[in-house]
DNA sequence: TGTACATCAGTGAACGCGCGTTCACTGATGTAC
DNA sequence: TGTACATCAGTGAACGCGCGTTCACTGATGTAC
C-alpha cells in the first residue's frame, strides 16, 4: 500500500492518535506500543516516523484527545435529564471502570503522572486535570470542594480498577457515590 | 566477592527485598529493574537468581515488605500525641507526597495496579489494600466511611505527587485534609 | 583443634527478546507541461 | 484533458539498546574426618 493520498494520510494519522489515546488509557504510556497503536490503526509500524517525530510527540497528542474526548464526554452527560449526579453517576459506574479506553484521562494516568510528573506525560496530564477541576468547580462553585470531590472520584475509580472483578470494587464506587451526594 | 557466609546471604537477601520495596514505591514495577535493586543493596545483579525465582517473586515480597512497613509507620503515628486526625495529617502530609520511597505502597502501586489487576503486582496491592482499609475502619467504626476516606486519601495524594512543584498540589493536600477532619 | 575438600554466593560477561527507531524499496499520488 | 515524471506514505526488514535471565568461574565458607 504505497503513497496514500493526502486525505488518506491525514485520516491515518488521526486514527493513530485515538488508536493511542485509546490503548493509552487501557494500558498506560509505559505499556504503549508503537506496534500496538498502528495494529489497531490498520496500520503497520513502519511508516509511523513520516507523521510523528517520536513516540513522546504521540504520547502528547494522545493525551490531548483524550482529554477532547473527556470533555465531551462530561458535556454529554451533564447536558443530559439525569441532573446534578449524572456526572458522578457515570464516572462512578461500573462501566466507566470496566471500560478505561474510553474513559476520563487523568484517572487512566494518574498513575503514571505520579510516578513521573515532569516529561511530556506529567505535562499533558496537569493540563487534563486542571480541566477537570474547572468543569467541576464550574457545578459545585467552591474550588477547594471540587479538588476533594476530583481526589475521590478519582481515587475510588483507581482503586475500584485495581479490585476488579471482587466485591471490593463495588463496594468502592458506592461508597464514593454516598459520600459525594 | 565470592561465597558469602549464610548469614551475610540472608541479610544480602533482605537488603535486596527493603531495596525492591523502596524503588517499587518510588518508579513502579514497571521501573523497576533487577540492576538497580542490585545496586541499591550494594550487590550486583548476576547473583540475583540464587535468591529469587524471578523479578516476579521479588516483586510480590517486596509489596509484602512495603505493606508491613506501612503497618508500623500508621501504629506508630496513631499511637502518638496527634489523636484523631495524626494518621491523615500524615498520610496527606507534604513529605509523604515528596518521599513514596518510604511511603504508602497503595498510593505508589495504585496506577499500576489498576491496569493490571491479576497478577503479582494486583494481588499483592489487593492485600495491601485491605489492610488499610481495615485499619481506617478500626478507627472509625463503619467500613462505608473508610472507604471513601481511603479513596479521597489516595487519590488526592496521587493527584499531589503529579502535581509536585505546582500549587495546586498543596491545594489538593490541604482540600483532602479538610474534607476529612 | 587442625586439615582437606566439596559447596555455593556473588561476579562479570553473554544471550535473547521486545521495542523504539532507521532504512531501502514500492508504486500510487500529485504536479508540471 | 492527457502525459511524463518526481514525490513520498506506507511496507517489511534490520539495527541498537535495555533488561531479564543464564552461565562459567572464583575463592571463602562449611563440613567430614
Amino acid at each position: 500500500m504505497p503513497r496514500a493520498s493526502r486525505a488518506q494520510m491525514e485520516a491515518n494519522r488521526a486514527a493513530l492518535v485515538r488508536a493511542a489515546s485509546a490503548l493509552i488509557r487501557e494500558r498506560g504510556a509505559a505499556g504503549l506500543t508503537l506496534d500496538a497503536v498502528a495494529a489497531r490503526a490498520g496500520l503497520t509500524h513502519g511508516g509511523f516516523y513520516k507523521q510523528f517525530a517520536s513516540k513522546d510527540a504521540l504520547i502528547a497528542e494522545a493525551i490531548g484527545e483524550a482529554a477532547r474526548e473527556r470533555r465531551e464526554a462530561v458535556a454529554e452527560v451533564s447536558a443530559g435529564e439525569g441532573g446534578r449526579t449524572a456526572l458522578l453517576d457515570w464516572y462512578l459506574s461500573a462501566e466507566h471502570r470496566d471500560e478505561p479506553a474510553s474513559g476520563c484521562v487523568v484517572a487512566g494516568l494518574a498513575g503514571e503522572a505520579s510516578v513521573d510528573p515532569h516529561g511530556t506525560l506529567g505535562e499533558g496530564f496537569r493540563v487534563a486535570l486542571d480541566d477537570l477541576i474547572a468543569a467541576r468547580a464550574d457545578s459545585t462553585g467552591a474550588r477547594d470542594a471540587a479538588l476533594a470531590d476530583i481526589a475521590l472520584m478519582v481515587g475510588a475509580l483507581e482503586l475500584a480498577r485495581a479490585t476488579a472483578g471482587t466485591p471490593l470494587s463495588d463496594e468502592l464506587l458506592a461508597a464514593a457515590r454516598a459520600r459525594l451526594s
